[in-house]
RNA sequence: GGUGCCGUCGCCAAGCGGUAAGGCCAAGGUCUGCAAAACCUUUAUCGGCGGUUCGAUCCCGCCCGGCACCUCCA
């Protein structure tokens, strides 16, 4: 980028945007909390993950050396719990998901972070992290656990706007008799007879969830550090809790910018494993490709609830049609004009309007919205040069620079990633399967069609075609022969 | 009970003090033997009522409707 952009950032922390400058010019650290390995990725670890791949991206776009850091919560109650119904060790449950993680986000192309830490490879971290927690006063031992003296720490509430009046007057805080406040939250959890543990000065054990956040990212990011990141029901407890942590080892506020990606919604409702109301990525990937997901994910802004439907996901599989197929014939007319010249073709592409308005919409607080309404814009512009037969040297160049605009924006925003026929073939296996259409017959009545079509037999052509529609196949007649798809 | 968020065209969705981006759908047109694709054109005064302001979708208050957090959760 030539022209330095001033980029805002929603901050959970004041509730507003502000100018984001880090910590050491040039330089970002980014924690982004990442899933407990228990079970397959739903949609809303799906929105997560794209969220903070465009914003990593982006950060890289704008010139900065990023380090991103995404944990492994690979010790917690969920995967010993499901660990003991397979009967199975803990350790066989996290591998699995891990790699299904990974299996998942590699689909979605979701860019590797710098570091991707396990909790279990920082015990000893969190260990000192608690140490530092109890000499400083603000953590205290009870009968083999440690917890947290919320109201050891005077800014307890500051991140997700509570006091601690109010949280009391809540009476859905469990009650556990050795807490001595009910507010406290466990740092290190005595472990039971048959359960995974790791020897401390409090006797065998596993931390509680919200020490490895703190301790990793302090170790990984510094004890202060420009971005935290992760789902909006991280805000409360856990992220509040990592500040009261962090602050209480180390006397200052660990995060300068937190950023909270909204909800995935099921008619209106949060898709949650409680309510049963979830869908796995890969169920998804059976029907749609995954950079349908991804564009359908990035189709609003990153705070708002979207809403998932297959509506919804039918309608951001159109838009992705649309951009594959243009970019399909631009290509396809550039592999044929190979005699014009294209020179300086970045330079121009990097001038394009569509690289300034995608800036400007990505450093208001990564508007991913506008920035896809931009690229609307640009294959509106497109599609008139690629109409012409025969278009001229301007055309062509025209046809390069837009359509590499778009591709640069696209893959700036994780898209075409895919070959249009891969694209193209997911949509229509889907809705082959949805209609249980039978190929061979479409294709002998297109035949028939065809051969009243040579002999200028329109009500026979016509007859044929209306056959066909019938069966919702739309035919489209090309100079190299005729192809169909689905409605 | 406490604390936040949201309500913009049939649908999805930006904007958030100066008279509403984009997409889907629909209609008309160009093209086509007919179609399809593509292109062009057309479609909103922003939940309701007050207030502040020269001016409000955007600020304030109240009301109605929806959601979320306060418990594991992206």
């Amino acid at each position: 980028m030539t022209q330095p952009k001033i980029l805002k950032i929603f901050n959970t922390q004041s509730g507003k945007k502000e100018e984001f400058v880090p910590l050491i010019p040039g330089r970002v650290s980014m924690y982004v909390c990442g899933v407990t390995v228990y079970d397959y990725c739903h949609v809303g670890h799906a929105r997560s993950a794209v969220a903070f791949d465009v914003i990593y991206r982006y950060l890289k776009r704008l010139g900065y050396d990023v380090n991103f850091v995404r944990n492994f919560t690979d010790i917690d109650d969920k995967i010993i719990k499901r660990a003991n119904e397979r009967g199975v060790p803990w350790t066989d449950i996290t591998r699995e998901f891990i790699d299904a993680f990974y299996e998942d986000m590699g689909r979605l192309n979701i860019e590797k972070p710098s570091n991707e830490p396990l909790a279990t490879d920082h015990i000893h971290d969190m260990l000192a992290m608690i140490s530092t927690l109890i000499e400083r006063g603000h953590a205290y031992p009870a009968d083999g656990d440690v917890f947290y003296s919320v109201r050891s720490f005077k800014d307890y509430g500051q991140l997700s706007g509570k006091n601690i009046e109010d949280l009391q007057s809540g009476a859905r805080i469990d009650v556990n008799e050795t807490k001595k406040d009910p507010l406290d939250f466990a740092l290190w959890k005595k472990s039971k007879p048959g359960e995974p543990f790791w020897d401390s000065p409090w006797g065998q054990g596993r931390p509680g969830w919200h020490i490895e956040c703190s301790a990793m990212s302090a170790k990984l990011l510094g004890e202060t550090f420009d971005i935290h990141g992760g789902g909006k029901d991280l805000v409360f407890p856990h992220h509040e809790n990592e500040v009261a942590q962090s602050c209480g080892a180390t006397g200052h506020k660990p995060v300068r910018y937190w950023m909270h990606n909204g909800f995935v919604n099921i008619d209106k409702e949060k898709m949650s494993k409680s309510l049963d109301n979830f869908f796995t990525i890969r169920e998804i990937f059976e029907k749609f490709h995954p950079e349908t997901l991804r564009l359908f994910l990035i189709s609003c802004q990153y705070r708002g609830p979207i809403d998932f439907s297959q509506h919804n996901l039918e309608e951001a599989e159109k838009v992705a049609t649309r951009f594959y197929e243009a970019l399909e014939s631009a290509q396809a007319l550039l592999d044929k004009r190979t005699e014009v010249n294209l020179p300086n073709l970045e330079k121009d592409i990097e001038a394009h309007s569509l690289l300034s308005g995608f800036d400007e919409a990505m450093c208001d607080d990564f508007n991913t919205a506008v920035a896809i309404a931009h690229m609307n814009e640009a294959l509106k512009a497109l599609n008139p040069c690629l109409q012409k037969a025969n278009p001229d040297i301007n055309n062509v160049r025209k046809i390069a620079v837009i359509s590499g605009a778009l591709r640069k924006v696209g893959n700036l925003l994780g898209l075409f990633h895919s070959s249009p026929e891969d694209f193209k073939a997911t949509a229509f296996n889907r809705k082959k399967a949805e209609s249980g259409i039978d190929p061979a017959k479409v294709e002998a009545l297109i035949l028939e069609r065809n051969n009243a079509r040579a002999e200028k037999n329109w009500a026979v052509a016509d007859q044929k075609r209306d056959e066909l529609i019938a069966l919702g196949v739309i035919l489209e007649d090309g100079p190299e022969g005729t192809t169909w798809k689905l409605k």
